[in-house]
DNA sequence: CCGTATCCCCTAGGATACTG
DNA sequence: CAGTATCCTAGGGGATACGG
């Protein structure tokens, strides 16, 4: 059929994907997506979030550039937040795609 | 700020999640999202991927209506193939926007 | 408050072998 | 061809404890 051979390079088992597969990241971009928030803000409004599990995925978010961190110096004592990037913007975006499709189908 | 008590029943880990997560579901979409194929071609085309795997994969898809498989009875022998419903369909429309995103991005 | 280090367990998934 | 059964191990992730 033609088709058969331009398989275009499965993009492997690439790193976003390897982070949006891992447990919590959804709910983590879904709060996200809603303003940015502070690390403890955002353990506590995930039931069952990890401390440490947010920590590792926080960094790997962070290294697909879907999440930046800032520390904003001029509060008293300094305060660090999490938000979106504008691809962490869109991916959200798509992600709801999906959720709406479940509820479609349900 | 008042979004904060709305955030929406994080839908669970939800079903569709947890198969998307796991390892091959991305590939395994890709491929079917061409045209149907059989178990073999699937296993053939995508290198490295485990019978095993596959059939679970397969199975997982199913349960969650993204996946049909349809056994060919008029056929000698019987051949059986799977193929996106429509709800697949448009998931894996959704997938290949999160490609795009990152080749943008990249 | 903002995280990281450590330990330990459990399961996803790879290899292999086997059946209809 | 179309799968399933079994076994094994690597690592994800939960609990807990600790450091800046």
């Amino acid at each position: 059929m033609g088709t058969e051979s331009d398989l275009p390079a499965p993009t492997e088992w690439s790193g976003i994907w390897e982070v949006l597969g891992c447990k919590w990241t959804f709910h983590i971009l879904r709060l996200l997506a809603r303003g940015d928030a502070q690390f403890n803000q955002i353990k506590q409004k995930i039931e069952g979030l990890p401390a440490s599990t947010l920590s590792t995925r926080l960094k790997s978010l962070q290294e697909e550039t879907v999440v930046v961190r800032t520390v904003d110096e001029s509060a008293t004592p300094p305060t660090v937040s999490y938000s979106l990037t504008e691809k962490g913007d869109e991916l959200a975006e798509i992600i709801m795609q999906i959720e709406k499709l479940e509820q479609r189908y349900s």
